[in-house]
DNA sequence: CTGAAAGCGCTAACAG
DNA sequence: CTGTTAGCGCTTTCAG
């Protein structure tokens, strides 16, 4: 085995171009390929001088380990997935920077992919779209907004790891992060009803079927109870996550002579504006006339005028905090289930003061 | 080899977990491996009879295919890559949808990745963050908003296939996504000349460095020109995309003097939000005493009000070509470069109408 | 149309 | 501390 310099044993990428294999790297360094390995893997299992040599030959020949053979023998991609009901908006994009920015320090690459995908497609196809995403991942973070139990199962049936984001997992090796939605709605309903009756406190929702928005819409109705008040049917609705559902609500409430001097609790931020907006049109005075909350407190929330006060969700820490138990249990599938659950507060601004 | 019905050469996940694995279905179905490998990939060699029982064996056993083992023969994982300097925001946020949806379309998955990343660890240390990225995909897609020489040599090194997204790649086989910003800038800028006198036209810029923001600017003095005006320096200012910058600049360019019936362009959305804010401060009506056009046309310019002037950049569809493109070289490398430029265009809403 | 056999590039015992 | 050896699970000639 003689010390040649030049790549003996080289192979070729997918487009042709050929890239050095750990045989050559032994081959160039006079070693065997387990000492290359171990110099990647284990340098402490291999002397000073070899290690210098192999380094130099790995410089030299641009030597990068092949994943793919790495991942046959280790079962480990270092990257894991995460999936998410939609990619775009404030909210899933804090949520992908934060989980974008733990995985990169635990040293795992972020595989995403958006459910939103799959809608587009053929709803009732069993597509397997995401056979692939769970094959090469060592772990999967999972949002359910809502119910989804094929996804779920989907999921589940892949093998790996996972963590789910937003509902409890009842399952044994699955752990869940959870968002406190009752603390931030709760603390918002009693900030509304320092200065407004009960009866006339709203909460105007997004998509009844979401996890979030019923919860919040359920600590709204307690607070509300608490305060020896039994709530009417109108006081809650819902609809949808949009500035012009926010919008039409309001201008139908106030048709119904039921916005002046209300207190208004929204499901997001969104809603939230076009619940503002509508108050502007009508020529409704934020906050004098009128009390607006938000929810999730993203950017928008102080960028708009009025300020618009808001219940602050920790988005960037929820996707962190995925990845964190997600890699957790990656390097250690039998400790105990974990449930984190992040608070919410509200974030009082002008929108709301009295 | 009998038609055993348990799997014998049974496999497992890194977890402990046992997976049926190419053999035991093989075994199962009473064929080799080259056979059930026929059905997966080429079933048009295979008999109709035999591919439903190995098809049946699949489905009992709940095979899925190794990706590992899979990659280290086809040299393909089916992944491709994204780069961003930034996952958050409207802006990338609309890109990655883009490219989510147009990877999913071609049957890819997306791995994400932000520049952010390496930004907070050592910005000296030559970190090999990426060396992971850029191994297991099959291509990559690369936004440079700005000069990043070693990030470009990386990407480069890694011998995958390459798509920059807002810079344009002189190098052979490597296609490029670019935004043609001086369309829509030079469009704004007439539409300001159409109510404005061109000393009264001003440029708020990103920062200096941002090739957006300094093309922005360059056609915004062009189109000055063309109008027979020599720009002074007062006329175009750069710092950053916030909407704090734009607040701090219209305050400051008030005091001057400047700002009152000025025509003002900005390099996106949030500089011009922070614009109107100063503006609504200041007691000067948009659109009658100043005219602002922001840039990007996020959600936000259609969301507040006076509803923001702004040009339309097809994010979603940046991110849907840089995609595409790959795809297509990854199947056909030594095809010759393309290189695909976006156009954007004035969407005229409130703050700048006459 | 199907099987046998040869690896892909790497890691991980097991010896020395 | 280092080399030898035996695969990981799959695809792909090459023969039938």
């Amino acid at each position: 085995v003689a010390g040649a310099s030049t790549p003996a044993n080289s192979s070729r990428h997918a487009n042709g171009k050929k890239v050095a294999s750990i045989q050559d790297v032994a081959a160039a360094s006079g070693v065997s390929t387990a000492t290359v390995s171990r110099v990647l893997n284990s340098p402490t299992l291999v002397s000073p001088e070899t290690a210098q040599r192999v380094k130099s030959a790995i410089e030299k020949l641009g030597y990068k380990p092949n994943l793919f053979a790495k991942g046959l023998m280790t079962r480990r991609s270092r990257v894991v997935g995460i999936m998410l009901p939609d990619i775009h908006g404030e909210f899933y994009s804090e949520l992908l920077r934060g989980a974008d920015e733990e995985a990169q320090r635990q040293g795992y690459q972020l595989l995403v992919s958006s459910e939103a995908r799959r809608k587009s497609s053929d709803k009732h196809a069993p597509s397997n779209d995401h056979e692939l995403t769970f094959g090469i991942v060592d772990g999967l973070a999972i949002m359910l907004a809502e119910p989804n139990p094929a996804l779920w199962k989907q999921a589940r049936q892949s093998g790996v790891p996972i963590t789910v984001i937003d509902a409890e997992a009842n399952e044994p090796g699955v752990d869940s992060i959870l968002i406190d939605n009752a603390v931030g709605a709760t603390e918002a309903t009693r900030h509304l009803l320092s200065s407004t009756s009960p009866e006339l406190c709203l909460f105007v929702g997004g998509p009844s079927g979401n996890f979030d928005s019923s919860t919040r819409a359920e600590a709204f109705l307690s607070t509300l109870r608490a305060h020896k008040h039994t709530p009417m049917d109108h006081q809650v609705a819902h609809k949808e996550y949009t500035a012009s559902w926010g919008y039409s609500w309001a201008e139908r409430t106030h048709k119904n002579g039921r916005l002046r001097h209300a207190g208004v609790l929204c499901a997001n931020d969104e809603i939230a504006l076009g619940v503002l907006q509508a108050a502007q049109d009508l020529g409704l005075n934020v906050p004098r006339e009128l009390k607006v909350i938000g929810f999730d407190d993203t950017r928008l929330a102080s960028l708009i005028r009025p300020k618009l006060s808001s219940v602050r969700v920790p988005m960037g820490e929820v996707g962190a905090a995925a990845i964190r138990l997600l890699v957790q249990r990656i390097e250690n599938p039998d400790a105990k289930n974990e449930i984190v659950k992040l608070s919410t507060r509200l974030v009082e601004r002008e929108s709301s003061c009295k």
